[in-house]
RNA sequence: GGCUGGGUGGCAGAGUGGUUAUGCUGCGGUCUGCAACACCGUUUACGCCGGUUCAAUUCCGACCCCAGCCUCCA
């Protein structure tokens, strides 16, 4: 079988995929943040994720997917006008901070769902692992990484030789930069691991800790969480784009701290998609939901069909017309699929030169490629049918379970429909044309086929 | 400003030191009463300027532009 080939972040390279432990890969994603409704930029990174653990599973190996739900440690803004995201969220949605992480949390999974990505071995919420993540912190202050300031204990990440490689962070040309008022904090890079609760005000969600009643910092829960289900070294760490510089740089660093790996001996990251030439923003008024795409006519699998067109690694733009673009692709390849019939044998050449491409680096765009040239071939159908089927396991199209729609359309439809077949068996074509715009009208298209006409909206 | 990455045909998006994916759209054709579907064919593509080379979209350098991060963020 063709190796594995992957780009890992932290060695800026392409390189061979080879599990710590035999035939086993830990894979940890990074989840959403539980305020809001997830985007379809958010969900375009889940996709990638989605599809590269399908892609292990197709070379055979057995996955372990853990996937972490941010539901505390949004940490207020540094600046004297920030407000904390969830406070903002429980006042605009009315519902409590747990409430809200739950719903937002259930609609995340839905999205999921309905882009046909399989469910992970463990979900775990950072609510949950508020002992891990204080014994974590408990770890490095024994170890002499913490400080303490007004608000919170620290990460001092000077005390790291190795802080930022990830990113290639310049770390003096941070500190020109940095728009942010510092605090108490000793360095630009420093971040905080656990923060103090406000004594003027209570919050929604606190804990008792050994330095004080607060809540944990955004980057512990992963390195704690990480560790408890995957170990201290595992194979593939995953996230957005957005991650590299801060969330990932920190984690490698509190895990290298306190357990001396880097976390994992691959960390991959999904692209931006953009709308308009910038990335799509919770903070914008123009973001886009999964919902939303449905809203407009499109299907889930629509989108996910979309996200493949496009490498990972690379940002993508979107467009209600680009989207439109894949749309009719997929309408083709099911129709196409179903009207082969039942399966036979799987074309071996066609699956290897599938595999070859999805195993180096998940070259999505090129593996579809290969699958339209097999369509296109002059293979028995049946060979095609099943080597499709085959191929689906990783693109995750649902191609097999694929079915045209009984369309039911109203009595009135109906009878024009029956008089337009009636009129045309007796050749009276202007007739059968009127009639035809008539059934327009109701909204739906005929097409004549051999088998009669066929109605869609 | 610093750091990271990118600029490909109408759109999206692969890829390559010489033969120039794929999908959608447009155009031409076959089929069809017509149309639709399907199928076949098809259109000056590689930001700009230099350099290396027999040959560069592909390698090197400068420049311009775009995105991300530096602030919660997929």
């Amino acid at each position: 079988m063709t190796p594995i080939r992957l780009f890992d972040t932290y060695e800026r390279k392409i390189r061979e995929f080879k599990p710590i432990s035999p035939g086993k890969v830990g894979l940890y994603a990074c989840g959403p943040t539980v305020y809001n409704y997830a985007h379809i930029g958010n969900l375009r990174t889940y996709v990638f994720e989605d599809i590269l653990r399908r892609v292990l599973e197709f070379n055979g190996l057995e996955v372990n997917h853990v996937v972490n739900i941010t539901d505390v440690g949004h940490l207020t803004s540094d600046a004297d006008t920030g407000e904390d995201k969830m406070e903002v969220g429980t006042r605009r949605t009315g519902m409590t901070a747990w409430e809200m992480a739950e719903f937002y949390g259930d609609a995340f999974k839905s999205d999921l769902r309905q882009l046909n990505a399989l469910e992970p071995a463990t979900w775990c919420k950072a609510t949950d692992h508020i002992e891990e993540q204080i014994a974590f912190v408990q770890d490095l202050e024994d170890k002499g990484y913490t400080y303490r300031t007004d608000d919170g204990i620290y990460f001092n990440s000077q005390k790291l030789n190795s802080y930022g490689y990830l990113a290639r962070l310049d770390i003096s040309g941070l500190q020109g930069g940095a728009r942010v008022e510092q605090g108490g904090r000793l360095h630009v890079t420093d971040f905080a691991l656990w923060k103090f609760s406000n004594p003027n005000e209570k919050r929604q969600m606190e804990w008792v800790s050994p330095w004080g009643t607060g809540f944990p910092g955004w980057h512990i829960e992963c390195s704690a969480m990480s560790a408890k289900y995957l170990g201290d070294f595992f194979d593939i760490h995953c996230g957005g784009e957005d991650h590299i510089p801060i969330h990932h740089t920190n984690e490698i660093a509190q895990t290298e701290a306190s357990k001396g790996t880097r976390l994992a001996n691959f960390w991959m990251h999904g692209y931006f998609l953009q709308l308009n030439n910038a990335k799509m923003a919770k903070s914008k008024g123009d973001f886009i939901r999964l919902e939303t795409l449905v809203e407009e006519g499109f299907s889930t699998h629509d989108y996910r069909y979309y996200c493949l067109t496009a490498h990972y690694r690379t940002q993508m733009s979107f467009s209600l017309e680009s989207l439109d673009a894949s749309r009719t692709a997929l309408a083709r390849m099911r129709q196409t699929a179903y009207d082969w019939g039942e399966p036979g044998e799987i074309s071996e050449e066609y699956l290897h030169r599938f595999v070859s491409y999805i195993n180096d680096d998940l070259n999505m765009p090129r593996a579809l490629a290969v699958v339209w040239e097999m369509i296109r071939s002059d293979l028995a159908d049946e060979a095609k049918k099943a080597t499709l089927l085959k191929v689906d396991e990783v693109m995750g199209l649902d191609i097999g379970a694929w079915h045209p729609d009984a369309i039911e359309a109203p009595a009135e439809v109906m009878n024009l429909l029956q008089e337009r077949e009636l009129a045309r068996t007796e050749k009276h074509w202007q007739r059968a044309d009127e009639l035809r715009d008539m059934i327009a009208e109701y909204g739906y298209v005929i097409e004549d086929t051999g088998n009669g006409p066929k109605l869609s909206r």
